[in-house]
DNA sequence: TCTGGGGTCCTAGGACCC
DNA sequence: TCTGGGGTCCTAGGACCC
């Protein structure tokens, strides 16, 4: 560690030029997971991802060696990269990995914003007691997460979140780099816009139609004339960006007053279908994955939100708020089906479609109007049982009716998986299609 | 066999209310 | 008569991220 007589700077962050705030991103985190206690596939070519119409959800640095990236169709990364090993990811092994590294994270600061399953911001201005700078706080992270998990990381260190992400990710991979205040446009201006966070295809094309192409054109262009290109909000951003200035704080977030804001679910069929009835199942199946997700999260929502892809990608949303807010997979469908019955459709070739809960309240503070029609105890009592079933049968237990179809004969000769519970809700799962 | 599934946030127009 | 403005909610779409 640090020798004794090393003169102690006026506030401790200064070893690092003031630089607080950090982004710890996991290396190739899917990959890296899948092939840790595989040695023959340490230097492999390996792709996380699959499915029939999948992307690359993640490759080992030996797979992008050959041009595959991360959402790449998988069809184009197995022509790029014929022998690359393929593998599943396995979510349960994902989170538990995750918890342990986000459970490092916290060891050392409780302000840890988590961005996903592997990388969060942290904010170590309160861990200066314990260590001496930053750098330091984040060469012990990487060694232990390597030591209790054997993946890698890499950590940006700066003065705000967004050149700290930035950092991180040009330190990839296994590494660490340090972005001092006074570093931070010279660090900035030479990358290409794309680079910055929030730059997508869409805007990265409209910058360089505009003749930007670096970080620093975008620094050097007046503000006004950004934001008559891209809107006032987003051009005062992206002028702000490329100056490295940046209000965002991090922030530790989804605590338990802070629900999600919405839960959705959606689902690209095996192949593009114009058959309604194939389509009204599938919105059926989505809507009750989506409800049981509610209830088992205690929360209520006001908006149901359709969302239709068709063949040639063009993607609809139609939404519908209800009167009162709630769980319940019936009403969901129902609001899903009709939204879908408007549109009219005929015979159109149908790529995907989802289900989406928005406006998502405490599901002990949703009220609901009791109406006239509505027996006391109807569709929530039947939907509770079958949130009981499932958590001890397990997801096929019980099905709308209308889900069983092929599988139905074999649920009549196997009542070992719980056959007799597809009585569950006794009517109405049927009515809608 | 091009292009997943989980989300968040922003914008913009129209309705509606005061 | 012929025209306010601000605020909020709803809806649709788009962009982006991992």
């Amino acid at each position: 560690m640090a020798e004794a007589a090393r003169p102690v700077p006026t506030t401790r962050a200064a070893a690092d030029g003031g630089c607080t705030i950090m982004h710890v991103d996991m290396d190739a985190f899917y990959a890296s997971v899948a092939i840790r206690d595989r040695p023959e596939l340490q230097d492999v070519p390996v792709i996380v991802g699959g499915g029939h119409r999948g992307v690359v959800l993640s490759a080992t640095y030996a797979a992008r060696a050959h041009g595959v990236h991360s959402a790449m169709p998988m069809t184009r990364a197995r022509r790029l990269c014929p022998r690359a090993v393929i593998i599943a990811p396995d979510f349960d092994e994902l989170s538990v990995v995750s918890s342990s590294v986000m459970e490092a994270f916290r060891s050392v600061t409780s302000v840890v914003e988590v961005l996903s399953m592997d990388e969060a911001f942290l904010d170590v201005s309160g861990s200066l007691r314990r260590f001496d700078s930053a750098t330091e706080v984040g060469s012990y992270l990487r060694a232990r997460i390597y030591d209790e998990q054997q993946i890698t990381c890499s950590v940006g260190v700066a003065t705000t979140p967004t050149v700290a992400k930035l950092a991180s990710r040009r330190a990839k991979p296994d590494g660490l780099l340090v972005v001092p205040r006074h570093e931070v446009t010279a660090f900035l201006h030479p990358m290409r816009v794309e680079e910055l966070w929030g730059v997508g295809e869409a805007t990265a094309t409209q910058l360089h139609r505009l003749g930007l192409r670096r970080v620093g054109d975008l620094a050097h262009t007046p503000v006004e004339v950004l934001q008559r290109a891209m809107g006032a909000g987003s051009g005062a951003r992206l002028h702000a960006m490329a100056w490295g200035v940046d209000d965002r704080v991090v922030t530790p977030r989804r605590g338990p007053d802070e629900p999600e804001r919405s839960i959705g679910s959606d689902e690209t069929f095996s192949r593009d279908t114009d058959d309604e009835v194939v389509v009204r199942r599938e919105l059926l199946r989505l809507s009750a994955k989506v409800a049981m997700r509610m209830r088992a999260a205690q929360v209520c929502g006001g908006t149901v939100t359709l969302k239709v892809r068709f063949h040639d990608f063009t993607t609809i949303t139609r939404s519908r708020t209800l009167r009162d807010t709630t769980s319940g997979t019936q009403e969901i469908y129902a609001t899903a089906a009709e939204l879908f019955s408007r549109l009219g459709l005929e015979r159109a070739r149908i790529r995907l479609v989802g289900v989406r809960v928005e406006g998502l309240v405490d599901a002990a503070r949703a009220t609901r109007q009791l109406r006239l029609d509505e027996p006391a105890h109807g569709w929530e009592d039947a939907e509770r049982a079958v949130d009981r079933a499932v958590n001890r049968f397990g997801g096929s237990a019980v099905r709308p009716a209308t889900l069983l179809h092929k599988s139905s004969h074999l649920a009549r000769r196997a009542p070992a998986s719980a056959g007799s519970l597809h009585a569950g809700p006794p009517q109405g799962y049927d009515q809608a299609p």
